[in-house]
DNA sequence: GTAGATGCAAACTTTTTGCAGACTG
DNA sequence: CAGTCTGCAAAAAGTTTGCATCTAC
């Protein structure tokens, strides 16, 4: 990958998506977040932005069925994200990442009884979270 | 739900998803498949119909992240589809319907160790299955 | 100074909508 | 005949691209 400075964009964009590591948020967030500060980013900067940290690999990007857009979600350093599956709550948009014991059965069963292997990072389930059923 | 009419363009497009079952398919993908039939059908009206045939849940509806558009699949009657989850294959589209015992384990643990509850229908696991991994 | 980044506007892609005319029951 | 459907063209919505300009190192 190529050489890359450091600038006030790339600086504020990784910032916000740091600060929303629970959540997964669009383009369009981060653009209109970080316009509601004094500098003003450019859509499309932000989008060249996240395209790119989603190759590095500091970002997931997905879709889901409830979003016309593109989501991403940032990928916490301490966190092997491309290793389990991701649970997503339908109405907040909160991320559960799946680390227990449990992802390990999942992955066995289906690669013994259906001889499918998971690919985590294009994978997401989507449901409601404790919270948001109580509602 | 309103009254319907049969016609030509209901008739070819329902055909033609009943005998897509095992893979997913686009809208464009119908149309193109239905235009080089003599028969032409407009691709506004491809999607109406999908559309129409996903809400009465003939249909799922959802994106993944490998594609740019919305893709769909055919729920057959005698699958509860919305109850299991789907193993949809990266490369060829297949999907496979994860209705073994397994299953209840997964929505059990989901929701005991995490209080999230699944919804099926907006949710895919994405991998290869077993004809493609081999390649 | 040079490679890389940004802003802007225009292009593109996928999906939706309005409306007039055609078809179904 | 009334209520539905369809084709067409135009509009939305989200994302990408080309290019001139600006900035980081």
């Amino acid at each position: 990958m190529a050489k890359q400075y450091t600038t006030k964009s790339k600086t504020q964009i990784l910032d916000y998506v740091k600060n929303r590591h629970d959540r997964r948020f669009t383009a369009q967030e981060v653009h209109e977040a970080l316009s509601a500060d004094d500098l003003k980013i450019n859509l499309a900067t932000v989008y060249r932005n996240l395209d790119r940290l989603a190759d590095e690999g500091l970002l997931l990007r997905y879709k889901s069925m409830d979003m016309s857009s593109v989501a991403y979600q940032y990928v916490e350093e301490n966190h092997g994200c491309h290793n389990h599956l991701h649970l997503q709550c339908k109405k907040c948009g909160k991320i559960i990442h799946l680390e227990c014991e449990f992802m390990h059965e999942i992955e066995e069963h289906l690669m013994k009884d259906h001889g499918f292997s998971i690919a985590c990072k294009d994978s997401v389930i989507v449901g409601l979270c404790a919270d948001c059923k109580e509602e």
